[in-house]
DNA sequence: AATTCGCCCTGTCGGC
DNA sequence: TGCCGACAGGGCGAAT
């Protein structure tokens, strides 16, 4: 599922094959994914378009065109991808300069294929979701922030300044676990499954924790693992585990990377106990019981703290986790 | 007001 | 081999 790092990648390497390109045509093949105004429209105001710029917010990617910006979200198993000029598609094989080849990269149009952007010469921006939980919708002039869908987006984790944000935006006394709340966009835009998974377990936090339950030194932790693992996945072009492609057609390779995520039943990679499967907050869930030790609720702590009953026997804290 | 739940959708996988 | 239910889950709107 696209998050935060593989649309960044998605963002990175599309931008230069299409910033200065004009949209010759809109090919929107399944309406449902479009919000707000019927396809003709659609089409009608793409036409002639110049692409300026390629921008992410969260997990949205934005193209900004010189009357309107086009605004895209992937949900699940959405594909952006940019296909060559010397790309034509043959019987499921794409033929390239060098001949008939296996479609390892750009995969072809397909019934999945839910919207092509023609650009002059051929080249072409393809927009392929089989699930289509993906939207698509135009948002006049640069006023992509004021969307409803955007203007609710809490902050940017790659340049959260961890202290102000800890006063000024982490809720105090919320009862839900502290997964959905990283799950939250509107608590910070970008963080999906994987890497809430990846960032508790790297921070040692519990996912069912209560967010009203967590100290000032483990909220910011979390919050340094947040933008650690994201980073980490932006370095390793984003984590390919099913959908996910990059720009090129081809996997991201951070699902060799993941400590938690998909692996529940697997042996933790920092201790070898086995990975415990949950659900939380709805979504599938993996982390390590020994370390990510279960919340203390706050009247365990007050317990804690009767003279003579010293904490838990391992001098490690549950933080200490092994990158 | 805060939080959870149900729903959208289709390819893949395990069981029989 | 083929059928079938379970599962995956981002985000919105309804329900609690």
């Amino acid at each position: 599922m696209p998050e935060l790092p593989e649309v960044e990648t998605i963002v990175r390497m599309l931008g230069p094959h299409v910033e200065g390109k004009r949209i010759e045509s809109a090919d929107l093949r399944l309406g449902r994914m479009l919000l707000g105004m019927t396809t003709v429209n659609f089409a009608s105001a793409l036409k002639g378009q110049a692409i300026d710029r390629v921008l992410r917010r969260g997990k949205y990617i934005i193209l900004e065109l010189g009357g309107c910006s086009l605004v895209i979200h992937l949900g699940m198993t959405g594909q952006l991808t940019f296909s060559p000029a010397d790309y034509v598609e043959n019987a499921g094989f794409i033929r390239t300069v060098t001949g008939l080849e296996k479609p390892k990269g750009v995969h072809p149009v397909d019934k999945h294929t839910h919207l092509i952007l023609n650009l002059a010469g051929g080249e072409r921006v393809l927009f392929r979701d089989p699930r289509t939980f993906g939207k698509i919708f135009l948002v006049p002039g640069r006023d992509w922030p004021l969307h409803p869908r955007l203007s609710i987006l809490g902050e940017e984790p790659l340049t959260l300044r961890i202290p102000a944000f800890l006063k000024r935006s982490f809720p105090t006394g919320s009862a839900r676990p502290i997964k959905a709340l990283l799950l939250d966009q509107s608590f910070l835009a970008g963080v999906g499954n994987i890497y809430a998974d990846e960032a508790l377990f790297r921070s040692g936090i519990h996912p069912m924790t209560l967010v009203r339950d967590l100290g000032d030194e483990a909220r910011s932790r979390l919050l340094e693992a947040v933008k650690d693992v994201l980073r980490k996945g932006i370095r390793n072009s984003g984590t390919s585990f099913s959908d996910y492609r990059k720009p090129d057609g081809t996997e991201g390779s951070n699902q060799e990377r993941l400590k938690v995520y998909g692996r529940g039943g697997e042996p933790c990679r920092a201790c070898g106990t086995t990975l415990e499967k949950s659900l939380v907050a709805q979504r599938g869930t993996v982390h390590c019981p020994k370390c990510q030790a279960r919340a203390r609720t706050r009247t365990a702590k007050q317990a804690e703290r009767i003279p003579g009953a010293g904490p838990r026997k391992s001098g490690k804290r549950a933080g200490a986790v092994p990158a």
